[in-house]
DNA sequence: AACGATTTTACCAAACTGTTACATAAACGT
DNA sequence: ACGTTTATGTAACAGTTTGGTAAAATCGTT
């Protein structure tokens, strides 16, 4: 569970409901805030970093429906999961929460050990949305997964032989590879390519880059290859 | 049991246990991956979607006991349930293999029905982790339990493969998956199918998501897969 | 047999690749 | 310092590969 005790923020207003919430929460080590409004909660998740809501569909004022609406808007706060809990499980109210991006329904009554399956879930499955395998080199990033590159956030659109040639470069940064080695690397099987051609896509790959960050991250080793600046 | 046939993996380096576990998984309709080493195993878990993990306490060169570890280590595979069948039954094994993670115990020599009904309880605990209701990307929304696809509110029909496919896509927004990847997921035991047949389905979703929200979720990467769009 | 769904095929457009040719820059010898 | 030699940068082009998609063939039911 990464780091320190995830925590949890509930939207609830009755009292007995919160505090059985609070308590099962509490004892699973979960760090729990309590809201009994929706714009007592809205504040709170702008002061702390909350890993996942437990959001109330009948609230006072604002109702839950608006709240997780709101929260699915705000760019700070849209991934985290949002857990709603309804008292009617009719078609419609399920429908109209979806629309607003609720991550998952509990219906009630509800057993607590439901609830707590539920919460694991969705603290696992925003976590595990951020474990991926990243090179990074500087500011320039390669998310092998998603097949993203990017410098600072700007993405970086990548032919395939671009792409292999900086994930080649970034898995060994600073190391110098001669062009056979590059060809071995990169292009593997496909026998008869001219060394040259590494040229071709290296200076392919350097337009991209400097497209974006200006200063040019590779390197060229006169009478040997290419490297990454190790600067 | 959602989709398909539960995937065990057996770590198992006696051939003739190995026989029989398999024989006798396979039987009750699961499907059974074995690995004689752990090193094996543990490859195997980086390459394919296991559900439930047999492992033996014995292994040559890496023990269960650090196979186990390694497992619950990676963050990716933390969550499978390991059943751990081990020679000796002496209380000291049994504390250090829960320490390690290991989710159940079976001490040799033990029936098969008792093994059958320890993998199917440690099948149900981890789906019901899973359980979440709902995934979301955005205004799209797949409703796992009624199975309803919608943007915004606007029900979207598809057929079972697109279903799968959108699902497999939904659970790694942002992940590039290949069509052989994809294949295997969706199309799960069909074993002859051109990976061409992968883009008219793709083309199929796409043509229905379009209908409605116009602009396109899906990502085409050249040369690789496919994935959503991880904006 | 007829129907609906799935898979394969075929063709087109777009994207990508490898080569060449020339421009530019660095190293070298005198 | 100078011209010469050698290596690298890069634009352009033709050829190839890849993906989108409509239509035909196949499969599985009823």
């Amino acid at each position: 569970m990464i780091t320190g005790n995830p925590k949890i923020l509930i939207f609830e207003d009755e009292p007995s409901q919160l505090e059985l919430l609070s308590y099962n929460l509490g004892v699973e080590g979960y760090a729990v805030l309590k809201a009994e409004t929706g714009e007592e909660g809205l504040l709170i998740l702008q002061e702390e970093p909350i890993d996942l809501i437990l959001l109330d569909w009948m609230l006072p004022q604002i109702s839950g429906l608006e709240v997780c609406r709101q929260i699915k808007r705000n760019k700070e706060t849209k991934n985290i999961p949002v857990i709603m809990l309804t008292a009617r499980g009719e078609e419609d109210d399920k429908v109209r929460g979806l629309d607003t991006g609720a991550d998952d329904f509990i219906v009630k009554p509800y057993s607590i050990r439901e609830l707590l399956a539920r919460v694991r879930s969705g603290l696992r499955s925003s976590y595990s949305n951020k474990s991926t395998n990243v090179l990074n080199y500087g500011t320039l990033h390669m998310d092998i997964l998603r097949h993203i590159v990017s410098v600072g956030d700007v993405k970086i659109p990548l032919g395939p032989i671009e792409y292999k040639l900086l994930r080649v470069l970034l898995e060994a940064p600073g190391r110098v590879f001669s062009r056979e080695q590059l060809l071995e690397r990169v292009w593997e099987n496909s026998l008869d390519v001219e060394t040259r051609t590494v040229d071709v896509h290296i200076g392919r790959l350097r337009k991209q880059l400097k497209s974006v960050s200006k200063a040019d991250p590779i390197r060229t080793v006169r009478g040997f290859g290419y490297s990454l600046d190790s600067a």
